[in-house]
DNA sequence: ACGATTATTCGATAAATATCGAATAATTGT
DNA sequence: ACAATTATTCGATATTTATCGAATAATCGT
């Protein structure tokens, strides 16, 4: 499988926008921290020193960009990190951002690895 | 060994921000594309249409970030991408936003590869 | 030294982004 | 139904970004 189609250009510039931001990489680093459970806007607004209403201004930019998802529970609006999405973009910038012969390939390098990630999946 | 020393949040959300343009997008590609060559602004201009100061303004964007390198060669000013940063962008992105077991790893995927980049760097 | 070539800096201007408080919507508990 | 809780939308405003033409700087050829 591996799903292989790559995102495009505009979808690309989009995604790197969205996280080109002090508080938005901040909020999707907690949301990867959190995994698939997620967190609720108000604990986001919480740790971070926002008001409400700007923490949402950031999450329709992630959300918008495809790159966390959204979902209600009883009063609570819970996000989280789509681990999906960025691993698009990380494919992205491997394959358009290296040069062809790997000049830049830090993926491999941290552990021995076998190369063959597991992929659960929720 | 492996240099190991990750960039900060605050270098990489301005990689991002970067990266995060149509235009800077594409002129940094073009620089990969292009290798440790480089490609003079002129060249760059003509292949985007874009004014000259616009293409400047986009290639301080870059530079500032530390993604491209500048260096004069008669009266060209030449520029390319930097592999070594790029690299630590995208290692920042694996380290931080994918996730601790891994969730979001395309890195081993197209080839069986055997991580050794050359990294010349002049 | 002078004109031609190449690129950057300098205004000026238009557009997008980020911020917050106040008003509104959605949901729950009583 | 009503008050309380949680989150979003709606102005209003300040800041940053992006764009371009014109002026300046740097280098080369002759």
């Amino acid at each position: 499988m591996s799903d292989s189609s790559l995102p495009d250009p505009s979808w690309t510039v989009a995604a790197l926008s969205a996280l080109a931001h002090e508080h938005r990489l901040a909020a999707f680093r907690r949301l990867v921290e959190a995994g698939p459970a997620g967190l609720n806007a108000g604990e986001l607004a919480n740790a971070m020193a926002l008001a409400p209403s700007s923490l949402t201004f950031h999450l329709q930019a992630l959300l918008h960009a495809g790159l966390i998802t959204q979902r209600r529970a009883s009063r609570h609006v819970i996000y989280a990190a789509d681990f999906t999405a960025m691993n698009g973009l990380v494919g992205y910038l491997l394959q358009n951002c290296c040069g062809r012969d790997g000049a830049c390939r830090p993926a491999c390098d941290p552990a021995p690895v076998m190369c063959h990630p597991e992929q659960k999946s929720a």
